[in-house]
DNA sequence: ACCTGAACACCGTTCAAGT
DNA sequence: ACCTGAACACCGTTCAAGT
């Protein structure tokens, strides 16, 4: 009887941790459901990968290649713009992947993500300084919205029916801003609020600069 | 035989929780650890939290209440900076709350905050537009700088050693400014970046406001 | 009302054994 | 070299039983 089924790898593993993450959640994704979802048994994986901190870097190494590269041929200021909403529009995609971003030393890919960021600031005239303070503005900005903005998703659940809720409870005496912020997100947000304080940034770097 | 033991209340599990966090990391605080440090079985616990989720939101908003309130009495834009500054300090004081922070309900004192935040920004003049982006860049701000912060002082472990074993596995060649940018880290890094970028926020939208 | 023990349905990972 | 089964040391939580 010999076996059918295609070899385990590394990259098969990450392919279906990522589908499976994207499907059900990281939080449901084991070791031993991903080994499950292969066809193989869980220490199987282990032939393939170190642990699960491995596997997780993985993961979070393989969505960043899907992120846009930054283009040379463009002004910094443009080509850091562009890389960003990249950025932003694949953590929306894979909405597991902020949360681990910060968690998980860099890998290949967001290495040259991040090489690219730095160099697009340098090239511009920023100083090693400026441009050390423009890296965190920035990195910074699109895995922390991109949180905010998903957590406000999952709080208020897929309906606005949450979110009303959630203004039911409060007192409007007390919470009269919290109430006209959370009926802003329910009517008026067009997600056009990170690429809003994304120019606002930008634009401050650009004046610190001088 | 009576129990002289303190009877358990949420007030004494938190206050435990928060220390354990403090203390081991809170990936290492389960509730059968949280319950021995108290000196109780796990299923006591049960009696006055619901769940671990709910003793997560608790902790979170615990250390909440250790930030130190906007000042009415100053100038908004002063105000903020103060808070800022006061919310970074306690992050950083509790370095395992920041990844908790979106993940969770905001608890009462929370709620304080953000409406304290909210209301700086309305009664200084800004549209409820302009104050929801401001609150969006100042909470991102606070949250995504100290995880950015607190995932650099992890990787790069307590001493510099590691900072610099990880620059001996880039090319020069390839990453000049990646290599710049860690040596920034180890060398030139006083603590005033949080402060840097913060400023850059505040002028920004002030200056949106027009 | 509050505390507890046993049990259930899970985890990640080690180790020795197979091919 | 790669795959596997059994076992270990954990989890969070339910449920029935105690006081």
């Amino acid at each position: 009887m010999t076996d059918t089924r295609i070899p385990l790898s590394r990259d098969r593993i990450l392919t279906a941790a990522v589908e499976l993450a994207d499907a059900a959640g990281v939080e449901v994704m084991s070791m031993r459901k991903l080994a499950g979802s292969l066809g193989f048994e869980v220490m199987s994986l282990y032939n393939h990968i170190a642990n699960k901190g491995d596997l997780i870097t993985g993961m979070v190494d393989w969505i960043a290649g899907d992120m846009a590269r930054l283009d040379p041929d463009r002004p910094g200021k443009q080509a850091v713009r562009d890389m960003s909403i990249s950025a932003h529009d694949v953590l929306i995609e894979h909405p597991w992947a902020a949360p681990l971003w910060t968690r998980s030393m860099p890998g290949p890919n967001r290495l040259l993500l991040m090489e690219d960021l730095l160099a697009a600031f340098r090239r511009g005239g920023f100083s090693p300084r400026l441009a050390h303070f423009g890296f965190h503005a920035i990195t910074m900005h699109i895995v922390g919205f991109t949180l905010q903005q998903l957590n406000y998703a999952e709080t208020n659940s897929a309906t606005d029916d949450a979110a009303s809720a959630f203004i039911a409870t409060l007192d409007p005496e007390q919470f009269p801003y919290m109430i006209e912020h959370v009926e802003y997100h329910i009517h008026d947000d067009e997600g056009g609020d990170f690429v809003f304080i994304l120019d606002l940034i930008l634009d401050g770097l650009e004046r610190a600069k001088g």
